[in-house]
DNA sequence: ATCGATGCATCGACCTTCGACATATAAGCA
DNA sequence: TGCTTATATGTCGAAGGTCGATGCATCGAT
């Protein structure tokens, strides 16, 4: 049986995508894959979510574009992680953990 | 400076309101309260997200509801989970978990 | 008499996720 | 040749939840 699929929350692709772009700039489907890929397909990234995402946070400068050449010779856009995408990938990272940690104490409270 | 206070992902409320729920009854006020206190405030429950979580909740029987007198006298609707509540909130405390944990595997990798 | 806390509720705006659909090229295979 | 799969980008409408504003009502305290 595979690893079950969930609806992944409002807000979470956009720093999953940062997180990824902090690396390396990538392509779409390229950071889609590995999100999947890393994760275990635990996180879907379906196309729909994708490129509406990618234009949103290029929308906000947090990414930048550029057609190149992917891996396959082909061409695709690749985004690249600008200095405010960083910054505000470090927000959302802290935000995020802020989060869990406020949920984990209403988990184990009255334990 | 207080704590930052930043919207609560999709979904993640209703676990929340499980879980408080999983302990003793409550009513709707109170329950936005404790969420709140354990929290330190990171999670903010407003009221036009309360009640139509709770409706929500109750709509898909996870919840029953019945008035009853509150701490100071008030009439006030107090909601208990149900048995098949108790299931959802088994099964959204490890989605959740299954999901931090992904989150936690794209956020390391590379380091 | 007014203010803040208690308590329930609705409304519209806003945003994101999702599945379906459309388009195009390249590689592999029957 | 024709079919399928993988690569690659994109749009669209439906669905769903969060949020701030607003409304109503009671109660205790100042």
């Amino acid at each position: 049986m595979p690893p079950e699929r969930f609806p992944i929350p409002q807000g979470t692709l956009d720093m999953l995508i940062l997180q990824i772009l902090s690396l390396e700039p990538a392509h779409g489907y390229a950071i889609a894959q590995r999100i999947e890929q890393i994760s275990r397909q635990v996180v879907q990234v379906g196309q729909g979510s994708l490129y509406p995402a990618l234009h949103r946070l290029e929308q906000k400068t947090w990414l930048r574009s550029e057609w190149r050449e992917s891996e396959t010779g082909r061409e695709a856009k690749f985004y690249s992680l600008t200095r405010t995408g960083r910054q505000q990938l470090a927000r959302e990272k802290e935000s995020w953990d802020r989060l869990t940690a406020a949920v984990r104490l209403i988990f184990d409270q009255g334990e």
